[in-house]
DNA sequence: CTGAAAGCGCTTACAG
DNA sequence: CTGAAAGCGCTTACAG
């Protein structure tokens, strides 16, 4: 093979093509030519084959780190068909300003992101919410081995697109694809232990001496959990020999509209009640404000409690007590079921545990 | 060609390795011989390439959709050498809980993956807290173009780790790195125009009838951006005739202990002020909790004024006045600056637009 | 306007 | 334990 010594290649290069102006770049070739090994040995050594004497991958660590040799990713993974990546799609609403973006998804997608870097993937993140901009075909461009998609439940036409894209088969497999929000049970998901932690606040509040406790929620939100989590109030309720009561939401507005509208309602008609389990945060922060405006104390009038822990919780006055799902397990759960979908080996349907979070908004 | 007809490869595949089993994959042969044309001319097709009929483009375009083919980018970027991807470094304090994360910079992480991808690229995303695991070279290792890096200043270890790696020759070029956070200088970065931003809540306040304003800051942070902020407000009131004053702040706590902190040293020590610019809303939101413990009422004794504009300033009581950078515009300087760095065009350096988000914590 | 061919930089059977 | 060679699936000069 005859040296070639253009400005533009690599002194190893094998075969380096005419007229092209590509700016030079290391090669395991030159690693090779500096630790006086054969190309393939530079490549087994570099991945930890075990085949390889101590010595020679001495060398060869050595000569990479002189030269600031890196693995071109692209090659590796076209030669192996593997990419070590995972896909994230957050949905977004429509035209949503992302200051406004519901904060329970971001700490769950930094949860995400490092679960999946403790397990040695990378993440390649989009936000999506025009349904012109929809997009998932990551596999099928070798971008990513599958896909977490979370957020939230509202954009119909995204969970839609992300439907048909599971039952979409891939070259001789199929789309790995988990998810954190979707209004569709068959696609294969993690969620929080709704019915637990709906059973926790519930239990919480008679626990605080509260007894005439309502719930605020929705049976016909295409949120899965809140219905899963007025299922868990109820029960609780019923448990404890009380009638369980469904305040509903009004769909068309903000959370925290649509909470704020409900306490409002609920007060107008008026409605006996010592306390109110709300299903999400925002609602009960909308609720604790319908409360003031009213002039109804909390916790001393009315308790309160909600689910999701957002941080604006701890600032209002009173702190908002509330069901914090564990986000690192919940991380963890969607990266290692995507990850056991993957590898072809199918894992149990996944609830992430939940802990009260006692604050000011529920004790007398 | 022979005809390669094993079920585990293409039907058009050129020279099928011998005893591998790689699932079937659908590539730019098979389209080939769909439409009927050469490999090339899919290629060019598909690329949009002005030289292919605009029949023969439809043709490759419908056997491309009939097919589920996509390009494989492995295999396109190792051609073209170019990666379409941006690398999105988040820096968090080591041991952090990803809940107790700023969400000012999750905010801003929005902007910047919506940004790259109205700039038709893509985002590789990592959280990176532990020196251990801190990891840059995506140029190296071809998998990004350039790295976008924010996140706390707090994290020395890892600023001067990509401070390091900005001045690392990477393969006849540099590497490509646009920063906010960085407590260093001389990092190519984009921060919010925290002179302006500081003049108009001091002017504000001033206008709101307060003159005995106190600016809680710091002069030795390694957050830049809270002496360029307290330098705001130091001049604004120099030019309305009133003399700056500085709280300073103790590092070692969290930025809300800091403002509680800070505000029961201002009550304690019998200074006599009516206001307070806190240069980041968590250092407001503990002055404000500090203010509430003494009794002290805002606003009707003490206005007080934030700086980022997080949601949680929204919830509390009063909810907090602040200047908000334009989320939007922040994220499109950094990549917009990023992109201009990898063509080689250097951009001015450029601060982000803020304005006042007027709330109840700072009228009479 | 289209095709045949080279080559991007790796990994991995296959020999030795 | 190491080397020579094939091939992953594209893009792009080079011919025609």
């Amino acid at each position: 093979m005859p040296e070639d010594k253009t400005a533009t290649r690599s002194p190893a290069a094998h075969g380096a093509s005419a007229g092209q102006r590509r700016p030079y770049r290391v090669t395991s070739f030159d690693v090779a030519a500096e630790a006086g090994v054969s190309q393939s040995t530079v490549s087994r050594a570099l991945a930890g084959d075990p085949v390889v004497s101590e010595a020679t991958r001495a060398r060869v660590t050595e000569a990479a780190a002189k030269l600031n040799y890196h693995i071109d990713e692209n090659a590796a993974r076209l030669r192996t068909g593997k990419t070590g990546t995972l896909a994230v799609v957050v949905i977004c609403r429509p035209g949503e300003n992302i200051k406004d973006f519901n904060p329970f998804y971001y700490a769950l997608l930094g949860s995400v992101c490092a679960a999946a870097s403790r397990r040695g993937h990378e993440t390649l993140v989009s936000f999506q919410d025009l349904p012109e901009r929809l997009w998932g075909r990551y596999q099928e461009q070798r971008k990513a081995d599958g896909i977490v998609v979370i957020g939230t439940s509202e954009n119909r036409e995204a969970w839609n697109y992300f439907h048909d894209l599971a039952q979409t088969d891939v070259t001789h497999g199929q789309t790995h694809l988990v998810c954190w929000g979707s209004p569709f049970d068959d696609l294969d998901w993690v969620r929080s232990d709704n019915d637990a932690g709906a059973a926790l606040a519930t239990g919480h509040l008679l626990d605080a001496g509260y007894t005439r406790i309502v719930c605020i929620a929705s049976e016909t939100s295409p949120q899965r959990q809140f219905k899963e989590r007025y299922d868990g109030y109820a029960a609780r309720m019923v448990e404890a020999g009380l009638k369980p009561r469904l305040v509903t939401i009004e769909e068309g507005h903000s959370r925290e509209e649509q909470g704020r509208r409900a306490a409002a309602a609920l007060i107008a008609a008026g409605e006996s009640f010592d306390a109110i389990f709300a299903v999400c945060d925002e609602l009960a922060l909308g609720a604790l404000h319908g409360l003031r405006e009213a002039g109804v104390s909390v916790p001393e009038t009315v308790g309160l409690v909600g689910f999701d822990g957002i941080r604006a919780g701890a600032h209002v006055s009173p702190p908002l007590t509330s069901i914090e799902p564990d986000f690192q397990a919940a991380g963890t759960m969607l990266v290692d079921r995507l990850l056991a979908m993957i590898a072809g080996k199918p894992v149990e349907k996944q609830r992430v545990p939940v802990s009260l979070l006692e604050r000011g908004s529920s004790k007398r």
